[in-house]
DNA sequence: CGTCAGGTTTGTT
DNA sequence: AACAAACCTGAC
């Protein structure tokens, strides 16, 4: 690692970060317990810790943590050790939307998140909107996690285990607004309950058999697989495609509709082993070109 | 009040 | 293998 670090008091300061903006890392979509304080940081649990992230002008502030879980959990979590110059600079050159795609969402980072919270979190996800996913999850650990601590006046918890969410009754997970995803969870959490090397053996096999193993839990299908084997088992090749996607992969490649099956494909062999770092990088592109739903308000790109 | 949203499941061809 | 319909819930 090049970057400086000063240790204070319960608190880590890394000096000379490059591509790091807490708001395109926590606003992305790729996580769902991380919230903005009034200061602008952004305060949130992971691997059991409770931590809170804040840039100051070239600086990030890592507080209520130590040297040793910054070293042991968050340089992990934050990805610390990938140059995403370099990934962006190799995604420029796959072609004209790459190059000028990776010039937005310049602080995006993909987070290591921890497989278990992301397989329920995903599900949560499904045919579902940010702030309501944020809700239903945030309902279902102060109800069913345990307190991690107090920052700035407000409680913590963690991600409910396998065991505690296996045990639940549907109608415990609807009054955490999860919808009818209630049963998905329930019985995804029995199916890693009865078989508990399941995540271990997904994260030692290649993209395409982790998918597959990743679908048969309930709930999964092929968009939140690619989500999990991309945000929890580090397949950079995971290409998920909702509807975002979707449109934007026409927009910029195809100029007419697609099947999700045909733009996976695609993107895979346009971006190779990146991928889904590419999906990261069209989602900042479409923005900045206020391409959004019900097609596009920019015409003619690729006349 | 109807439509629709960051899909998956279940049931039909 | 491919397609349609149902599904919680909240925002517009």
């Amino acid at each position: 690692m090049k970057h400086e670090l000063i240790q204070d008091s319960n608190k880590i300061i890394l000096k000379n970060v490059k591509d790091f903006e807490p708001k395109d890392i926590f606003e992305c979509g790729q996580c769902f317990r991380w919230k903005k304080e009034d200061d602008a940081s952004y305060t949130g649990v992971a691997y059991n810790r409770l931590l809170n992230v804040k840039k100051v002008n070239n600086e990030i502030h890592f507080k209520n943590t130590n040297y040793q879980d910054f070293l042991n959990i968050w340089v992990n979590y934050f990805d610390l050790n990938t140059d995403y110059s370099l990934i962006k600079k190799r995604l420029s050159n796959e072609d004209k939307v790459m190059e000028k795609a990776t010039s937005f969402g310049d602080g995006v980072r993909i987070l290591r998140q921890e497989p278990w919270e992301t397989i329920i979190s995903f599900i949560v996800s499904a045919n579902n909107n940010i702030p309501r996913i944020m809700k239903a999850i945030e309902l279902m650990c102060s109800r069913f996690g345990n307190e991690v601590g107090i920052y700035n006046g407000k409680k913590h918890y963690s991600f409910p285990e396998p065991k505690v969410l296996a045990n639940l009754k549907p109608e415990d997970l609807s009054a955490c607004n999860m919808g009818y995803r209630g049963p998905y969870i329930i019985k995804t959490a029995k199916q890693i309950l009865s078989n508990p090397n399941q995540i271990d053996l997904l994260q030692g096999i290649n993209t395409d058999i982790c998918r597959e193993g990743l679908m048969e839990l309930s709930g999964v299908g092929p968009k939140v697989a690619n989500c999990i084997a991309f945000f929890a088992f580090g397949k950079l090749d995971a290409f998920p495609v909702d509807v975002w996607v979707k449109r934007l992969m026409e927009f910029f490649y195809f100029n007419e509709e697609m099947k999700p099956k045909e733009i996976e494909a695609f993107a895979k062999k346009q971006y190779g082993q990146y991928a889904g770092y590419a999906q990261q990088y069209l989602f900042y592109y479409g923005r900045e070109l206020g391409i959004g739903k019900g097609g596009a308000k920019v015409v003619g790109y690729n006349s």
